[in-house]
DNA sequence: TGTACATCAGTGAACGCGCGTTCACTGATGTAC
DNA sequence: TGTACATCAGTGAACGCGCGTTCACTGATGTAC
């Protein structure tokens, strides 16, 4: 039964978001149409109404989850804010609300190329957001390594945590908190002026 | 047709290979127990002759990969060389010859905890090598958490090089570079004694 | 060492199942008068 | 504003396909004499 275009508009993000949210959480090639479909209170029939295929679909979904990474990075106005949201046991917990680069993985090189091309993209972002907060000093170059440097370690601490949050869930936590310390000494020595050249255990909070 | 003890337990090393090599290559879920005796010469078949199923292979293969991991790390005696190594443009492109952690990503978290296990085994093992090979100094408590953040960026670095390596090269090289050279800062600055304390611009090779 | 037979690794057809996608149909919405 | 009809979003059965897994069968290997 044909429903009003505001209804349209409606299913179409909702959609989106539950797809953005399952693909988040379990890949891409776990989570099929249909299940997507029944999730945002539809049947799988429809689908076809509001996107072209399963891959178009991953293609916005990972644009949206990049696009919802990005507004919460834009309202937090501090680097250390950031690194302790991001290496934290909540944001392992919750992969379906947290970062498509850490969602998605080694699994996004597998992708067709227009959803590893909105992959680039959001990255690319991130990485200027980081650079926007990094302390100032260095040349642009400098900064822009020191993004990428912050962010493969982020990346890298939430995988690996993940990866050991069934099994041994002490390490896990083990891998994030030496993460975070590091990258808070990392941050506050080498940058800011006030705590530079501290030991690592006086390093001012 | 029969085949003599030897044929058999060949063929099951064969089919442990292959399926290492994929998996690494293209995930668990994307590699078919078809495709994976088709390229060990043998029919679907006979695969329930060698392994359970297709879970009880991809532990098995999960541990035979961290094995193959393990084996390099054991034949390189210094730390930089590892990391040299790892942050390779080489190590991305060829993940089914690489390191589990990069090549299984966030997949494992998804994977029937026998899986995990292996996984955790085979991660445990990498970080005491890494501790091993640091510099001496410091408590056993912070080399083990310096091998946990140099385990983590290395896994973050060829993650996001690998997400980017086909839409954003020359990003996914600087990715490689700026990570290893941030990494070769810090082992010689903060531990070498010989090196120590120099500009990161004249740091020794 | 040679023969007769039991064992069993490998083959390939077949199983149920869920996947992405298509399509004839339904009935409420949007539109023309 | 009210009526008649064309439009089209959503439904659910059906499509071909590949998946993991099973199984009757084959024929070379291993073994008992």
């Amino acid at each position: 039964m044909r429903v009003t275009r505001e209804k349209v508009a409606e299913h179409r993000r909702t959609i989106l978001d539950t797809a953005s949210r399952l693909f988040r959480e379990r890949g891409f090639g776990d989570v099929g149409v249909a299940e997507i479909m029944q999730a945002s209170g539809l049947t799988h029939g429809a689908f076809y109404g509001h996107f072209r295929s399963k891959a178009h679909l991953a293609e916005e979904a990972c644009r949206d989850a990049f696009l919802k990474s990005r507004a919460k990075w834009n309202e937090i106005s501090s680097l250390w804010s950031i690194i302790e949201r991001y290496v934290s046991v909540r944001h392992r917990d919750e992969p379906s609300r947290g970062c498509p680069m850490s969602a998605f993985g080694a699994e996004i090189a597998r992708q067709p190329e227009h959803v590893q091309t909105q992959y680039a993209d959001g990255l690319r972002h991130q990485l200027g957001r980081i650079a926007e907060l990094l302390p100032p000093g260095g040349t642009p170059e400098e900064r822009h390594a020191d993004s990428i440097t912050l962010m493969a370690s982020m990346v890298g601490a939430i995988t690996l945590a993940r990866g050991l949050s069934s099994t041994d869930p002490a390490l896990s936590e083990e891998i994030l908190s030496s993460v975070r310390d590091s990258l808070r000494r990392h941050v506050i020595e080498e940058h800011c002026t006030a705590g530079a050249h501290t030991q690592p255990g006086e390093a001012a909070e």
